[in-house]
DNA sequence: CTGAAAGCGCTTACAG
DNA sequence: CTGAAAGCGCTTACAG
């Protein structure tokens, strides 16, 4: 083992012959070694370290053992932020979510870093409780630390304040809602990933039209869930029937002053809100229950219901494959990809409107 | 509004006189302008352009309107990554994850985010699916962003990895198990946040006992559960019961070859596997169960049970609070804080032995 | 095969 | 009140 024979040739302060100590800190708490230190412990350039440590050619057999030594020696890693400056990108995607509270959230996060990770992405997360303000703070914060993608959820309100950004070259995608049904008043030029409200709305009502339901509720936003509500209306109109009549824009709590068997709710707080109603024994009794959006252990719940399901993590990977197609240099128009959603049956069994 | 009325001094390509559109690149995509671009297009120094954005004071009110209107008409916002290398620190946090499908993990983060997103902190985030190679490949990949502080959540296995970056002055606060319980050989000495598992199992079988079970089965990890398992023993001893013969490590599956009439299970997984178990109709039949940690709709669930119940953004909500004082210099010996644990009955009533 | 210089976009001393 | 130079830790051209 013949390292450090050569003359060492010190960068700043001359020459020095101490071969173990040479790094003036040592491991010091709160100093890192930088390639400059390296270079002048094995005594070579800092290009030379620069060849070594990024496997490039060109460097003799000896130099590079010398050069690693340094490196082990001091205990060197490559400060990636400084290389990415030079770069000019970050290899940092953000994600920004509506809240870690839902579940749905996670999953997309999952979806996304096992896609991204896979490119040497790194991902800063945040909330935003579907505030609007909180969201463009948090998503011109990751832009002022130059992320090369960004994946939002949209909160209600516009989204004017990210058209610079996007302009600028940050690639975006928006997931589980369109910027449009958020009530943005732009039309964003952005690729969006969502599941497909609509086909749900459709299978969900068309399933209980074929249970026998006649008089079907909808519990939601009609403003934000206004896909969910044109395939409740589709299949509602496609059997004759009227939805208006049927308690559109019910409440959980009024559940009991309409005459509907059957209710369609737009997202889990309402869906839960009607189980506990339904739950407790004053209430009003048995009704058939579609919630959109699955949830944990929805199956040992009770009473039963039917949810419209779909798979958050693949959305969380679609999003996170386009955006690495995008950031590879894919200049095709913005592409809306629905997710397909299915009918599942949850704990125990269903409500036709007779007791058959 | 008399701004560019002085004469240009252009850093680079000499003088120029178009007003409008001074910036070679306007608005085009993937350009951003910098400092040097307002500052030549305001006919200032950078450094000059660089007081303004920081509000330093001593610049003239007229200078400090013309390095604005550049900004405001060059759409200049500066490059966070570009300051904090120069800065040292990069205001950055890392956190890593068991699984974002554990809903606890997404209840942390949401504590976390609340506390350091007030100190100015942007968190990178990551999941390792309790897996020690991809808990490194993930850490190491922070810190070589230089992350200024880490919230891991240990996977089993040696956490040596992080000694030298921990040395280096990354803070590093451990949460919801600490190391040594991740069978870590290693001794670090670095703050952790965790629930107080063994008053947990202590006040769980206590529960129980005074209810009047007498043979109480674990169903656990006896390593990772390990401060779990001593609370259940504890109060198994200070009632005089032999631990030993109530089916220690019980699996879900055999839960009827046992005698147990009561049930503690380490963690939600296995929780929800004696739930499935017992609400089959081939089951066991009835036995009251605890489970450590609380779930989503845990009180709409049929059967009934009882958890322990923590506070998962608390954990999240310390550990950020930890780890920022640390940031600001706090040197104290590091500190393990276990948050309280609470006994919750949830879904319907529990079972007595005796069906008293 | 190896290195000295310039530069990524900012800030930190230091001069005028 | 304002600015020219050096530097954060790296990489990119370019020379020997």
């Amino acid at each position: 083992m013949n390292k450090q024979v050569s003359t060492m040739r010190g960068a700043g302060n001359g020459a020095r012959h101490d071969g173990e100590n040479d790094f003036p800190h040592g491991h010091a708490h709160g100093v890192r070694p930088t390639m400059k230190d390296v270079a002048s412990r094995a005594g070579v350039a800092l290009k030379t370290v620069s060849r070594v440590v990024n496997g490039e050619p060109g460097v003799t057999q000896e130099t590079t053992e010398r050069v690693l030594g340094a490196i082990q020696n001091l205990g060197f890693r490559r400060n990636e932020s400084a290389r990415l400056l030079r770069t000019g990108r970050t290899a940092t995607l953000g994600f920004i979510a509506d809240s870690w509270a839902d579940p749905d959230f996670a999953a997309v996060y999952r979806g996304l870093e096992d896609v991204v990770g896979a490119h040497g992405y790194l991902l800063y997360a945040g909330s935003t409780d579907s505030d609007a303000a909180r969201e463009e703070r948090l998503t011109l914060a990751m832009c002022a630390r130059r992320v090369d993608g960004l994946i939002v959820t949209p909160a209600m309100g516009s989204h004017e304040y990210l058209v610079p950004e996007i302009e600028a070259g940050v690639a975006t995608v928006f997931v589980m809602r369109s910027p449009a049904t958020a009530g943005g008043d732009t039309v964003l030029t952005a690729d969006a990933v969502l599941p497909d409200e609509r086909a749900g709305g459709r299978a969900a009502v068309a399933h209980l039209i074929a249970q026998g339901h006649r008089r079907i509720g909808f519990l939601g936003d009609g403003h934000r869930s206004r896909q969910l509500l044109a395939g409740y209306a589709e299949a509602m109109r496609a059997a004759g029937l009227t939805a208006d009549a049927a308690g559109l824009g019910l409440d959980a709590s009024e559940l009991d002053k309409d005459r509907v068997t059957a209710v369609l709710c737009a997202d889990r707080p309402r869906t839960e809100a009607v189980l506990r109603v339904l739950g407790n024994s004053a209430g009003p009794g048995r009704m058939a229950v579609i919630g959109f959006g699955d949830f944990e252990l929805a199956d040992l719940v009770s009473p039963g219901l039917t949810v419209v399901s779909y798979d958050p993590t693949l959305i969380g990977r679609t999003a996170g494959e386009l955006l690495v197609r995008r950031l590879a240099g894919d200049r095709t128009p913005p592409r809306t990809v629905e997710v397909p959603i299915r009918l599942l049956a949850r704990g125990s069994a269903e409500f036709p409107p007779d007791g058959n």
